[in-house]
DNA sequence: TGTTTGTTTAACAGCGTTGTTAAACCCTAG
DNA sequence: CTAGGGTTTAACAACGCTGTTAAACAAACA
């Protein structure tokens, strides 16, 4: 009987898409009640609010893109292993949720309020990370496996590399024609470069 | 006589401001007309609409963005020099315009038309850049001084270095607490980390 | 059966923003 | 001195979007 979702989840689905096309600010209540299906007034007898309902959806999606940088650390296995095994967990993440980073950003730097309300997500999450890549670093430097290097730097570089080639996606991809196959050969390609590039700064 | 500025431009420089703060969605007209220091009727008397006042900034801003992107082949000199060269150039480039790439790029995804529109400034910039990074390369591949590497892997890398670090900067800050001194700091282990990472990758 | 819960319809109030207008004003170049 | 362009004032029309409301309706359920 419970085949089909409730309402209340399906409005939440549309709202995702919308807010993570339009962001926050060009997104309309009335093209998501549209969206799902269902009346504009049902929307707000819902969520009342456009702030409620986009918070719903903005919690669930900071959370989401924390967790995905828990992945960069991995498990238990030598050293250049991990980052290698991280940086692709992390980068198949981003590739399945390419809309996620910018979001994100956007909204936390247009919001000052809602960044404040983020940061007790994100500081531990990010001080969780940068320890556990502490004493990795520092047991492989000692074992002469590779060079030093700041944790929050090697944090910034897999970021960096992982992100970026989505952010600009949208306009790269209009400005060169590519084709569906292609992009997914160059994904792989940028894949590759990524991890690449990350062991090439960390090798002695 | 003409030691102040014309009204227009005064007017055009709140308008920068105010768009790359806010955005276009988000921006006012009337905030605009305010930080120019003057009547908000005068502002549609010089510019008529919104729209029109917004694309004046925002071509300038491609503009410059695209330019910024040239510095990265920077003049003859050995292969790796220019490299370094060009990344530092960028680096500093995007350092006193930390919210030029957001911003841009933003505003390219929010608005089809404008991508449309911007689709031929665009494009030349980076045919060139690639060709000639394309030559470089192959002489050095050649003469053995670096790797080999797609030329467009190489402008991704080096372009996801150089700007995360600031798109992510207004976010990472509040997480983060650090002093103006610190900061300062920062960047410049951070354009050190960025030359020594893409060196390494090229680097035999 | 009647009650409740979810849903639609349709209309509307309120708000903030953009863009317009008319009138008066001020400065300065001719 | 005066004519014209730049500027202000103040008021307002128009618009789109959010959020509300009342009434009717459907379906599950007691």
């Amino acid at each position: 009987m419970k085949e089909e979702q409730k309402t209340e989840q399906i409005i939440l689905d549309a709202a995702e898409i919308e807010f993570l096309d339009k962001g926050f600010a060009l997104a309309k209540t009335t093209e998501i009640a549209a969206r799902a299906g269902v009346n504009h007034a049902l929307l707000h007898y819902y969520f009342r609010t456009k702030e409620n309902l986009f918070e719903k959806v903005f919690e669930l999606k900071v959370r989401e893109l924390s967790e995905s940088l828990q992945v960069i650390i991995g498990k238990d296995s030598p050293f250049m292993d991990r980052v290698k095994g991280g940086i692709e967990a992390h980068f198949d993440f981003i590739a399945s949720n390419p809309k996620l980073p910018h979001f994100i950003f956007n909204e936390l730097i247009q919001n000052p309020r809602r960044l404040e309300k983020c940061k007790p997500m994100i500081a531990p999450v990010l001080a969780a990370i940068y320890n556990t890549m502490k004493i990795g670093i520092a047991k492989s430097v000692k074992e002469g496996i590779i060079r030093d290097i700041d944790p929050m730097h090697l944090m910034y570089d897999i970021v960096s590399m992982n992100v970026v080639v989505f952010v600009m996606q949208p306009v790269i991809g209009e400005v060169i024609e590519v084709e569906g196959k292609q992009y997914a050969d160059f994904l792989k390609q940028r894949k590759a470069e990524n991890v690449e590039t990350i062991l090439s700064r960390l090798r002695v």
